[in-house]
DNA sequence: TTGAAAGCGTTACCAG
DNA sequence: CTGGTAACGCTTTCAA
C-alpha cells in the first residue's frame, strides 16, 4: 500500500503539502493540488487511518456494549444512533456480552486498548474493579437503565408502561386480569410492577392475577393451564411480547375472541407484535427521542463536561393492534 | 494514560524490557518482570493497540458488511461467528449499508482505512471501479450467496431449500398448492424455484399456484384475497417466515385448520416460527456450517493462499413445527 | 538478560 | 505558499 511519502516522491512535493491537501488545509497552490491529486489516483493511495488515530491519540470510535444482537429495540436503536454518530465523524465499534462476564472484560478491554473515545453502554455491567475504574473515566451514557449516579442515562419510565397498560385494560372494561410479570429481580420489571398496582389499586372491584414467569423459556402450556384455574380472565398484561405471542396461542387453542372477549397486551412492540395471530398490541419506548438524547449527552460529556452526568427519563407510549379493542 | 516509558521510568528499566514483559516474550529475568509487572498495576497502564496495530500494520480487526441487524440468521452468525475470531484473537466492525451504496462505501472506506485484515460480506455489493478494486485485494469471504468467481463464499443451496418444501408437501398429500415467492430479480428466490419445481414437476396431477409478493410490505389482505380466489388450497410453500406468518392470520379469520386441512412451510427458519399460531415450519440454513466453513476460508486466505477462491454448497434442512403434519 | 535507537504513517510547528 | 523535523507509543534489531 502506498504512502505519503510515496505520493509526495510522485507528486515533487514534502509530505507536509500531501498532508495539507489531503486535510483540505489552505496555503496550499491550486497547482500544487491537483498535481497531488493526481498522484494519489495514479497510487491508489488511502490515507491510513491507524496512524491518524494513533497521532492524535483518538480512533473516532464509539464503543457500544450491548448483551446481543437479538433485541429489535436495540437493534433499531443502533441503526439510527449509528447514522447521527456517521454525520459526526464517528464510527460505532459493537461488542455483545452474551451474559458472559469474560466477554464483558474482554470488550471493554478491547475498547480500552483500541481507544475508543466515547463508552455507549446497552447492558448492565458486571465488571467491577479496575477495569471499572479505567471504564468510569471515559465518557459514557447508559440506555435503558440507570447504572449510577455518576453516569449519565437515558431511560423510558417503565413505571408509566405498567400505568399506561393498566389503564387501556380498564378502559376496556376489563374486570379479571392476568398479570403476567418477569423475574422479579430486573429493575424494570418492579417498576413496571409499581405503575400497574398504582392505577390497579383505584380500582377494588378489579381482580388481578399475578403470574411469575421465565421471559425465554415459556410455552403455550405454561399459559393452557393458567387459562383452565382462571377460566374467566379478560384481559392479559404481558412483560414481554413472546410471553404475550404464547398467550394468544393458548387463548386460540381454547377458542377465545382476542380483541372481544379478552383483551391482551404485550410489552416493548418488538417485530413479534407483527407475527403473531391477531396481531399484538403492546406498549413501546419513544425510540427516536431517546437515541436524539443518547447522541446529545455524549457529545455534551466529550465537550468536558464530565462532572455533571444527567439522566434523562423519557414517557412509553401505547401501540394499539388486533388485540384491544379501542375507539 | 500511562505509556511504556512511565512504566519504564517507575520500573527503572528500558522500554525494550518492559514490552517483553507485556508480551511474554523470554530473555527476562524474573525479577524484573515482577516489579515491571507491579508499576504497571500501580499505573493503571493499558497497551495502546492503537500503537502496536501502527506498527504492524494489521489492525486485528476482521470487517463485517451486512444489509441491517435485523435478520435472525445473521444475528446468529455473528455471534457464532464472532467467538470462533475472538479465540484467534481477532475481533469485528460490523458495517450495515441499510441497502444504500453511500453507506456501503463509506463503511467499505472505513474498513481499509482502519486496516482490517480480513472482510466478511453478507450482502450484495453495489460498489464499483477503484473502490471496489481495493476491497478485492483484501482475504475476503461472501456469506450467503457467491459474488463473482473470483470471491471465495459460503452459502446454503437455495435449489435443495425448495426441493425439501415440495417434498414434505407431496409426503403430506397436498394437491393444490400456493408457492408465494418473492421478487424474481434475486438470485435465491430464483434458485428457489428451481428446486420446488424441480420436484412439482414430477407430479403432473398436482396444481400449484404461484404468486410473487414483496417480502415486507404484505399484510394478511393480500392472502385474503388469494383464498377467496382457490378455496381448496391445501398446501403452501412461502418464500420468507413472515409471508407464512400473514397467511397464517388470513387461514384463521377463514376457520382453516392449519397443520391438518391446509398445510404450510416458511423459509428461512427465524424467530417469526416461534410466536406465529400455529408454530410455523420452515426451512433452514445449516448456521453452525456456514460459520465454520467462512472461519476457514478466512483464515486459508490470510495464510496468502489468495489464488484459489473456494466456493462451499451447503445442504438446508426442514424444521418441522406445528403446520405440518408429519409422522 | 538488558538497553539504545530506528522505524511504522501521519500531523503540527516553525523556518524559509 | 512550501518543506524539514519532531512527535505520537510500540516493537524490533543489534550491540553490549
Amino acid at each position: 500500500m502506498a504512502n505519503m511519502q510515496d505520493v509526495a516522491k510522485l507528486a515533487n512535493v514534502s509530505v507536509t503539502t500531501v498532508s495539507r491537501v489531503i486535510n483540505n488545509r489552505k496555503y496550499v497552490n491550486e497547482e500544487t493540488k491537483q498535481i497531488v491529486l493526481e498522484a494519489i489516483q495514479t497510487l491508489d493511495y488511502v490515507p491510513n487511518e491507524l496512524a491518524r488515530s494513533f497521532y492524535y491519540n483518538s480512533s473516532k470510535m464509539i464503543g457500544l456494549l450491548i448483551y446481543d444482537l437479538k433485541n429489535d429495540f436495540y437493534n433499531q436503536f443502533i441503526t439510527r444512533i449509528e447514522s447521527q454518530l456517521i454525520e459526526k465523524g464517528y464510527s460505532l465499534m459493537i461488542g455483545t456480552t452474551q451474559g458472559n462476564p469474560e466477554r464483558e472484560a474482554y470488550f471493554l478491554n478491547l475498547f480500552l486498548a483500541n481507544n475508543i473515545d466515547e463508552l455507549i453502554l446497552c447492558t448492565n455491567l458486571c465488571t467491577q474493579g479496575p477495569l471499572l475504574q479505567k471504564v468510569l473515566k471515559l465518557p459514557l451514557v447508559s440506555v435503558g437503565r440507570v447504572l449510577s449516579d455518576e453516569v449519565s442515562s437515558v431511560s423510558a419510565d417503565n413505571t408509566s408502561g405498567g400505568q399506561l397498560a393498566a389503564q387501556i385494560l380498564i378502559q376496556n372494561r376489563c374486570r379479571e386480569i392476568l398479570f403476567v410479570n418477569g423475574p422479579k429481580t430486573l429493575h424494570s420489571v418492579q417498576e413496571k410492577s409499581a405503575g400497574f398496582y398504582q392505577v390497579m389499586d383505584q380500582y377494588p372491584e378489579i381482580h388481578v392475577h399475578e403470574v411469575i414467569l421465565d421471559f425465554v423459556n415459556v410455552t403455550q402450556t405454561s399459559f393452557d393451564q393458567l387459562f383452565r384455574q382462571w377460566p374467566s380472565i379478560d384481559g392479559i398484561f404481558a412483560a414481554s411480547d413472546f410471553l404475550a405471542a404464547c398467550a394468544l396461542r393458548s387463548l386460540h387453542s381454547l377458542d377465545k375472541k382476542v380483541g372481544e372477549a379478552i383483551q391482551v397486551i404485550g410489552y416493548e412492540n418488538t417485530n413479534v407484535c407483527l407475527c403473531t395471530n391477531p396481531l399484538l398490541s403492546s406498549i413501546a419506548r419513544p425510540l427516536e427521542e431517546m437515541v436524539d438524547w443518547t447522541t446529545q449527552l455524549l457529545f455534551q460529556e466529550v465537550q468536558g463536561d464530565k462532572t455533571a452526568p444527567r439522566h434523562v427519563l423519557l414517557k412509553n407510549s401505547f401501540v394499539p393492534r388486533e388485540t384491544t379493542q379501542w375507539k
